[in-house]
DNA sequence: CTAAATTCTGTAGTTACTACAGGATCAAGG
DNA sequence: CCTTGATCCTGTAGTAACTACAGAATTTAG
C-alpha cells in the first residue's frame, strides 16, 4: 500500500472552497474567527479541512449577502435553519419580509437621489450658468 | 462702554453649528481632523468659532453625504467648487453623472435583490413546505 | 531537489462615523 | 460668590464587513 487516499471523499482546502463559493479566504477565516462557520478540523500541519456542509453554509451566507442581509441578521437566519422546527419557516419569513420593506425604502431613496442627481446635470446642460447649477444643488438644505 | 459685543456678527459655537445643519458634533470635530473642513479660529479658552462660510461647507457636505458621495468625492467637489474657473463646472459636472450612473446601477441591484426576497415570501406564503422555501432559495447558488 | 503555490497566524488598514471617559468652562439662578 | 447643569475639550476605542499585508511553514509540480 502505498499512501492512504484521502480520509474523506469531499474534503476541500480551504482554497477550494474559496473557488467553489467565491468568498474569498481572508472572508473564510474572518468569518470563522467571528463565528458565523464552525472551527473545522485539521490536517497534521494545522491547514483546515472543509466537507460539503461548509461548502453549503458559505453558499447561503454569500448569497444572503448578496440580498443585502447583515451578518448579524444571517446568524439568526441560520440558527434558524438549523433548528427547522415549524415555528422556524416563519420566523424566517418575517425576517425576509422585513428585509424586503427595507430594500424597498432603499429603492425609494435611491430614486429620490438619481432624480436630484439627474436634475442637476441637466440644468448643467442646460447652460444655467449662474455659477454651477450642481453646486448650488449641493449647497441647498436637505429635504 | 460695558463689555464688547461678540467680536463677529454671526459666530456660533460647534452646537449651533450642528443643530443648524444637522450635522452630529462629533462628525463636526471628526470632518475637521479628516480635513473635510478648515480648522476654526478658538476662543481664549480654546473652544471652536465658526462662521458662515463653514455653515455652507458643512450643509454641502452634508447634503452630497446625503445623496451617496463619498467623502473623497465630496473632497473633489469642495476642490472645484472653491476653484470656480470654468472648466469646474464641467468637472462637477462629470462626478455627478458617474455618480449618477453608479446610484442607477444599483437601483438595478436592489430591483433584483427586491425580486428575489418577493418571491421567496410569496413562495413561504403559497405553503411550499418543503423544508422553507426562504432557507432554500437563500442556499442555491449566486446570480 | 528546488521553486512555486498554498496555507498559516497575527496585526493593521479601510469608510464614515459614534461613543465614551475624564476634565475644563460657561451661563443662570439664588 | 457659589453651585448646578449645559456645553465644550481631547483622546481613545468601538462599529460593520472586510481587505491587505508580513513572515513563516508546508505542499505540490516539474
Amino acid at each position: 500500500m502505498p499512501e492512504a487516499a484521502s480520509p474523506h471523499p469531499s474534503a476541500l482546502p480551504i482554497g477550494e472552497l474559496s473557488r467553489r463559493t467565491g468568498v474569498n479566504i481572508e472572508t473564510i477565516r474572518y468569518y470563522e474567527r467571528i463565528k458565523m462557520l464552525p472551527v473545522p478540523p485539521r490536517t497534521a500541519s494545522g491547514r483546515r479541512i472543509y466537507g460539503p456542509s461548509e461548502t453549503r453554509i458559505l453558499s447561503f451566507i454569500r448569497r444572503s449577502r448578496e440580498l443585502g442581509f447583515t451578518l448579524n441578521e444571517i446568524r439568526a437566519l441560520l440558527a434558524l435553519s438549523a433548528d427547522g422546527g415549524q415555528g422556524a419557516c416563519a420566523e424566517v419569513r418575517e425576517l425576509a419580509a422585513g428585509h424586503l420593506g427595507a430594500v424597498r425604502a432603499k429603492i425609494t431613496d435611491l430614486r429620490a437621489m438619481e432624480h436630484a442627481l439627474a436634475d442637476a446635470v441637466r440644468r448643467c446642460d442646460a447652460g444655467e450658468m449662474t455659477g454651477c447649477p450642481i453646486i448650488d444643488t449641493l449647497s441647498r438644505a436637505a429635504s
